[in-house]
DNA sequence: CTCTCTGCAAATGCTTTGCAAACTC
DNA sequence: GAGTTTGCAAAGCATTTGCAGAGAG
């Protein structure tokens, strides 16, 4: 099941900003950050899981590594990660706009929509709740119209 | 993390009334059986992991028999379970009015919310999408009020 | 007596961790 | 040099699977 993604809002991003945030952090640039931030901005609208980075990089660089590098994305904000279902997580370069993700049961597909009126309605209850929600960091799981046609 | 859980709509059902379903739908009822579908029923709202049903049986039964008789459980309907978060599944009686859940990333706590207005948003979105969503699938994460006023 | 279910053990998939060597600053 | 980061190997967790024997119908 291939990370697939309709996006809306596209990023964009270099390589060298996310290396210089690292830098900024205080952290070191080294050959394999530099290829995994590579990777990531080279396709900024993808959801890749971190054996897709290992793949792109050509086995060059320790799926431990690419885990640890990001996380140090993560933790500075660059970087976020999304749980499109059972199975890895999936990361990407952080959105300028947030959205949420649809991701068929089915086909695996996903669809980033906007935050809008989704989002509002689910601030509006969690908040009544006195929660403070991430609601877009979980996948919402169901079927695209492709996969609820052919299959009743 | 404990699975705690302040509950709206009150789930009973009996032991005995799993069991039927089981047999109903051509099922055998075994000791394990039996044993898994008592630890549901005692604790109706519960959000059990597949590791929590097995401490209660007391290491009487093997983890992979809990796994299959949740599996066949919840084909039958009886059992649904949840992704409250990394880690793993929550599994709980299928309950009559459908709900949400609300996990705290900090304390772990989970509360369920009536279906209501989120559910509406949700639908009317993803509808618009061509997407039949399975929104309750995956909690919503965040912090409660009390965490996130503990610690900025 | 047949076929399903169980327990055990082993395998799987994703992610994390310990550690010595390599590399950044 | 001092201190991070890397790759490797191994461990960790949740879950699944293969299989022979036990048990249900």
């Amino acid at each position: 099941m291939a990370s697939q993604t309709r996006s809306i809002a596209k990023v964009t991003v270099t390589a060298e900003d996310l290396i210089a945030g690292l830098r900024r952090h205080g952290h070191r640039v080294t050959r394999a950050r530099r290829t995994i931030c590579e990777i990531l901005a080279a396709e900024p609208n993808q959801h890749l899981r971190a054996a897709d980075i290992g793949d792109r990089a050509g086995a060059r660089l320790d799926l431990s590594t690419v885990y640890r590098t990001l996380d140090a994305l993560e933790s500075i904000g660059l970087v976020e990660h999304v749980h499109l279902g059972p199975g890895a997580s999936a990361y990407h370069v952080a959105p300028s706009s947030r959205h949420h993700h649809l991701v068929c049961e089915v086909c695996g597909r996903a669809v980033d929509i906007p935050v809008g009126d989704l989002e509002r309605a689910i601030e509006s209850v969690t908040t009544s709740h006195g929660f403070v929600a991430h609601s877009a960091h979980f996948a919402i799981v169901g079927r695209c119209e492709e996969c609820e046609r052919r299959r009743v």
